[in-house]
DNA sequence: ATGTATGCAAAGTATTTGCACAATC
DNA sequence: GATTGTGCAAATACTTTGCATACAT
């Protein structure tokens, strides 16, 4: 992948940190600790600050390009968001429509932690009632 | 609520502290924080020490009776499970179907606190690959 | 040259644990 | 009476921050 232009396009600098770390993202099938990233860069002989990654994670969340998920315990599991999409939930009174960014990676984490399945597809309709309908 | 016969059920040890931290849960219309419930317990003049607190939701998450979400930041939210109910994920290759707890509540969460919707009904269906046929 | 990123060490927040005493069955 | 629960204080786990230096544009 041309991590270059990515990163461009997506307004942040790149950096032989970055890049090095969307490298080993890129091949990890499923999400990965802070921590697990860092052990995995020592690995691969690639010398980066565990506060790096931290502050590679925040700044990658912000700009919803990367999943944080946590399983319950432990630390937080990330993994680079792929096929981003929306959900809608439409509210039973006004109508109107809320676009949400969609939500599965959380429960695909958990699927794979806690019973060893891989999602492949799924489909979620979700109704209630927004904000200004609440009262 | 008769949490009597709630606890007994589950297995759980009747005692001042759970009873009082289920009724103040009951009433808490979305989740909260262990410190949250802290702060509620002082607040109705209820001295419960925080670690009993957090001892209580690993026991009730333990049993399956409370839902443990994360915002991405800050602590832990619980909330007491209603309308428990499973959704089964199928197997693209063997076709098996397991169940799996409903992760819906981890989601709503998340909606009330990222765009203030509150959720009343949802349809999830997934499909991946089980452990078995993973190879 | 300027602004941003990184390393390092120290601090912070949320949670867990060990132990002594208390409450429950 | 035996077992399990609770309070307290200390420990741990994970993450964030301040500051000095290094790097990218």
């Amino acid at each position: 992948m041309d991590w270059n232009s990515y990163l461009k396009k997506n307004d942040i600098k790149v950096t032989r940190a970055r890049v090095a770390l969307l490298n080993i993202l890129e091949n990890v099938t499923k999400g990965i600790s802070a921590e697990g990233l860092y052990e995995e860069c020592k690995r691969q002989g690639i010398d980066i600050n565990l506060s790096t990654i931290y502050r590679f994670f925040d700044l990658f969340e912000e700009k919803k390009l990367i999943n944080k998920v946590s399983l319950g315990e432990g630390p937080f599991i990330y993994s680079l968001k792929k096929n981003k999409h929306d959900h809608t939930v439409e509210c039973d009174i006004c109508h109107k429509e809320i676009a949400f960014p969609c939500p599965i990676q959380h429960i695909e984490e958990l699927l794979k932690a806690k019973v060893g399945f891989t999602l492949k597809e799924h489909k979620l309709e979700m109704k209630g009632v927004c904000e200004d309908c609440k009262e």
